[in-house]
DNA sequence: CGCTTCTTTCAGAAATTTGTGAAGTTAAGG
DNA sequence: CCTTAACTTCACAAATTTCTGAAAGAAGCG
């Protein structure tokens, strides 16, 4: 207490929110860093931060910052923009956007798909083996399908109980 | 070749395919030797080898066999059996059942949802903050229901296009 | 029961990954 | 232009993970 400015919200709370949650993301894949710093913009009040802020909540290096931001922006769940007139830069999180870049794990199913093709051809369709994964590749391309409906519906049910935020 | 019996398939055209399909499995995150012993068993014909084949092909010793096997039983991949009469065990990858288990991060799911609703409540479910929060929640929550209702419909179209078998 | 075959556990060597400090690069502002 | 603030890249030390050989643990079979 007696500290500096009124930050108006608790930051102990916040960075144990951050914390934890950054866990959850390590434990299904993603690497440490990106997933703290994804969980501290998430838990920003403004949904962004900049390097320097991201640096001193998570006690972390600037070049331990770049790195995760790299990674973040690839996979589109971060987007980065310039303060104008300022050399520092703003890392962003949209909302609605990262978890439909979430989803979007469509490289990687292609990926498989080509995997898949590939081995039904290379082990030969008539095979048991073949047969098989011919049957997985078909999965494959129904999810494929399905998730873009399945995010048009949440569109929509996102509207009805957000509103158009 | 003059090897012992016909194997009916070129074993250099299985352990290619084996290897380039682990490695998506990798790159989506699973560990190596899982990913390999997985990819092993779907090219195998009759969907299932011992500890013993798994070893040979993939040039591994039995300690890591072991730790895969038991990875891929935990997450519902693979099934094991035991050869009625013998101390030898046979693992099975269920053709149709695996990738309802993939599509079965429900789990995973379950934590983030745990930690989101931590973090509404602690951030406040009226700050900015909380309300990102609550939707990227209700986002999970629809994805759940949506999964369930997928995976029935996956069943129909498997039926029409690949019969009961 | 004891022998044998297969599987699992465990400690540690080897390889990989991770995060840092320091140097390098870019661009704003005088 | 030169200075300086900010971000990025890079080499390396530290931490972690991965896989193995060896020993221990089950379970069929004589």
């Amino acid at each position: 207490m007696t500290e500096s400015k009124a930050v108006g919200r608790d930051p102990e709370a916040v960075s144990k929110f951050v914390e934890s949650f950054a866990a959850q993301l390590v434990e299904a894949g993603m690497q440490r860093m990106p997933a703290r710093v994804f969980a501290a913009l998430l838990s920003s009040d403004e949904g962004s931060m900049t390097s320097a802020e991201l640096g001193e909540q998570l006690q972390i290096s600037p070049a331990a910052v770049s790195g995760a931001v790299r990674y973040l922006t690839m996979t589109h769940m971060v987007s980065r923009e310039r303060e104008p007139g300022s050399r520092r830069e703003r890392y962003r999180v949209h909302g609605d956007q990262w978890y439909e870049a979430l989803t979007n794990r469509e490289a990687i199913l292609k990926r498989w798909e080509g995997a898949l093709r590939e081995g039904v051809s290379s082990l030969g369709a008539e095979t048991p083996a073949g047969r098989r994964m011919a049957e997985t590749l078909a999965f494959f391309e129904f999810v494929e399908g399905e998730v873009a409906a399945m995010m048009e519906r949440w569109r929509v049910h996102r509207r009805q109980v957000f509103g158009d935020g």
